[in-house]
RNA sequence: GGGUAGAUUCCGGAGCGGUCAAACGGGGCAGACUGUAAAUCUGCUGGCUACGCCUUCGAAGGUUCGAAUCCUUCUCUGCCCA
């Protein structure tokens, strides 16, 4: 087992912000697997790269023998957490929570060791109260305390609505870690302010209080923005190799150093040529989620996009019903199970973004011959192959 | 409870009886350029086998030859006062 020190220094790294050092010196000090805890509310079903910098983190506590404690929050999925949000969210109804609950884990699974990890649901011991018991756990902070936080201030400053379930949601997260007697929590920068909520709330009940650590958020493909599945600018952790390796390419060099760092643990060499590094990082990843084969042979596809014969597409099989582009067209994305409507179909036709084995094809109405082995364009990211 | 302002297409936000599928900005998509990146420039951005037709402007009714625009009721929200 690796000394105090040498944990601190492992489990510091890349992180963004964490409250505070000799805090976590002390509790690793004492020789005991810590308690770390994440939480999650299951409201989207599909993990991103960005739920992936805090998981990583999650496993080099699991790594050196500490216990993983993931929440599932069934219950603040229902209320649904107001961070960075300019408006409430709609909630979920129980069955999507439930749903999302199995699937989120099945994916996280990817990252974390299954063996060495906890999972509770909240809902276990939130259901439990009484209306008496909340009121006593309010009672626990202040309005003032709760008003602190950015996103309240800024939209009561902003004359938009702050429900009165929404400044709950600290409250509720906080507890959390009182209930499972977490000694660290970790989440990302924007959960600051509820991860320091838990911290109040196990010291009002004699508790030693965790130790905060956030991890820098993730930066989506447009480089602006986080990354969001609401915003369609992540990658999916189960997605096709393909796709994965795509997605990353087109991210701007910027992004690409950011990436590295928070993703794989990894500098830019900025004497490499940007589109060699990137190739790189984008194999890394893939590999990690998928498999060193699946990195190599996405990474080939992808070197030999101009030789159209030599690339693994999917196939496609033309309609029967329909002889003219825009129904063909259609078609395609249909059968990539990314529906069109014939009016984009047919801008996209007018637009150029079309081909067949790269001759552009303009005319939505033409009927072109098509033979099984050509290879169809339909946009930046998508080419079928026709089949018979 | 009283007063007042408002609800418009993905978002913000014009429109205030016909010329409205609805200005403008953002976002998104496509093309050119490039390192099949970014930046930049240009175009597109409700649906429809489409020079026309159909459905939209919180909901339901009504006035009118004609309504996003006027009236009524309803639902929701902000602000001020209590």
């Amino acid at each position: 087992m690796k000394s105090p020190a040498e944990q601190l220094e492992i489990l510091t790294r890349g992180t963004a912000k964490v409250l505070s050092d000799t805090e976590l010196l002390k509790k690793l000090e004492k020789g005991k697997p810590l308690r770390a805890k994440l939480g999650v509310d299951p409201t989207s079903p599909d993990l991103h790269l960005g739920h992936s910098v805090v998981l990583e983190k999650l496993r080099q506590f699991q790594e050196l023998g500490h216990q993983a404690v993931l929440i599932i929050g069934d219950f603040t999925a229902q209320i649904g957490d107001p961070t960075g949000r300019s408006t409430a969210r709609p909630p979920l109804t129980r069955e999507e929570i439930l749903a999302n609950a199995a699937t989120y884990q099945e994916q996280a699974f990817r990252i974390l060791d299954q063996e060495k990890t906890e999972i509770v649901y909240n809902g276990k011991w939130f259901n439990e109260m009484t209306f008496s018991d909340v009121i006593q756990l309010n009672a626990k902070v202040t309005m003032q305390q709760m008003l602190q936080r950015e996103d309240f201030k800024n939209r009561i400053a902003k004359d938009q609505e702050v429900r009165l379930h929404e400044i709950q949601y600290p409250i509720v997260q906080g507890w959390d870690s009182v209930e499972v007697r977490a000694d660290v929590e970790l989440g990302g920068t924007d959960q600051l302010f509820n991860i320091l909520v838990g911290r109040d709330l196990q010291k009002t009940m004699g508790m030693e209080p965790q130790v905060v650590m956030c991890l820098p958020i993730l930066e989506g493909l447009d480089g602006v923005q986080k990354m969001s599945k609401s915003l369609n600018n992540y990658v999916g952790i189960t997605e096709p190799a393909g796709e994965m390796f795509g997605k990353i390419m087109s991210i701007s060099d910027e992004l690409m150093a950011r990436y590295a760092i928070l993703l794989i643990g990894e500098e830019v060499d900025p004497a490499a040529h940007p589109l060699e590094e990137k190739k790189s990082l984008a194999a890394k990843i893939v590999a990690r989620y998928h498999s060193e084969e699946a990195a190599e042979q996405a990474l080939a596809n992808w070197n030999n996009r101009g030789k159209l014969d030599e690339v693994e597409l999917p196939e496609f099989v033309p309609p029967t019903d329909r002889k003219d582009l825009i129904g063909i067209v259609q078609a395609a994305f249909d059968s990539l199970a990314e529906p069109k409507s014939g009016s984009d179909v047919r801008r996209l036709i007018q637009q150029g973004s079309i081909q067949l084995d790269g001759e552009k094809l303009a005319d939505p109405k033409s009927e072109p011959e098509l033979s099984v082995g050509q290879v169809l364009k339909l946009n930046k990211k998508r080419s079928v192959r026709i089949a018979g």
